[in-house]
DNA sequence: AACGTTCTTGACCGAATGGTCAAGTCACCG
DNA sequence: CGGTGACTTGACCATTCGGTCAAGAACGTT
């Protein structure tokens, strides 16, 4: 296990990471070995150990990595929009270009959540982007703009919609994002229904 | 592998399928293995080959069961609904119903749906149900009863957002289903904007 | 150039894993 | 009762896995 890293270390690790990541979006956590890993980017096994104390830890750090880099660009997307629906809206049209540019993430998150090892890793952040998103929705509700309901319940669906869109559409269809996004934004708004 | 089963014999594939389907959905599919499945049960190792080719074969085929069961219970729970947006309150209610009783099914379909050995066999039958649901929603749009908008968007949406909820509240805080089914139906239906 | 630290190598290890199979056991039928 | 085919056993096998480590290369500092 590794104690300071130079500029080199840093860039090693880095690499290791994007690529194991790319890897286990592809052929998934369990099929790829570590042996894999360091194979196809032509270094000594003992180089992934220097780095990593363990695979588990990998994808661990991985998923925090990557969640965190998600909720910044969240965060900067709304940036400081009054109108709190807006402010949904703006949360919903960051997320899905993010997935977009990192669409590796999606299917490692996904996995994530059905392994026991992992899910506490991700639901942590969970909760905090749902408590979130409630947050503004309460703010929609005080100001009259949307109807009363559970805030917390309509943040779960958004962020269902949205993912379940985002799958189907920009990564299975290869859908422009803008179009997605105009879709997942107008179904959570309006529902089927329609304005 | 097997030839002809005698009822002694259906009775084990079936002991077999339901047990494997709860440690796959408890463990996760990879860690578990064959020798755990026989062991917990109780009896050799051969009885597994006996009666399926390979573990993969078996997660794929209790994967096509049960979406053969949620199906007919769809089905079922629609019925003769002349209403198409009431056909839809009730396929969403049916599928919270269902996945309630099969909870194990769903960290499967999941963990399905990351692995590309599995990801078609789901893939086959998630076309076959959105098709469904589009189905309603186009007669829906034809009756004037909602909005004209692309009927498949919807319909991901709509399975999208049921099944964020169903995860959340159904499994994860033992809600009841119907406060789950009535917020996935306010929501899919009127959106946050609410009627 | 010499030295300590960071980094890299790859053979090696014990512990699984999925899958096989020769040898039996069991149930049913004539 | 004897035989036939459906089932069961569990030792066994080749392979792979995550992880270790002694040895050495590369680098930064003085």
């Amino acid at each position: 296990m590794r104690r300071k890293l130079t500029q080199r270390g840093k860039d090693r690790r880095r690499q290791l990471m994007d690529h194991a990541a790319a890897l286990f979006a592809e052929r998934g956590y369990h099929p790829t070995s570590v042996a894999d890993i360091v194979e196809t980017l032509g270094v000594g096994k003992g180089v992934f150990y220097w780095y990593f104390p363990s695979k588990e830890e990998l994808l661990s750090e991985i998923l925090r990595e990557s969640q965190q880099d998600l909720r910044r660009r969240q965060q900067q997307a709304i940036g400081d929009e009054p109108n709190p629906v807006v402010r949904i809206e703006l949360g919903i049209r960051a997320t899905i270009e993010w997935f977009l540019e990192h669409r590796k993430n999606f299917t490692l998150f996904q996995f994530a959540a059905t392994d026991e090892r992992f899910a506490p890793v991700l639901r942590r952040n969970h909760d905090v982007a749902i408590a979130d998103a409630a947050r503004h929705i309460k703010e929609a509700i005080v100001e009259g703009l949307i109807a009363d309901q559970d805030p917390e319940v309509l943040a779960e669906a958004i962020v269902g919609a949205c993912n379940q869109l985002t799958l189907t559409y920009v990564f299975d269809r290869n859908e422009p994002v803008d179009r997605t996004a105009e879709a997942a934004v107008s179904f959570c708004l309006h529902g089927i229904v329609g304005k």
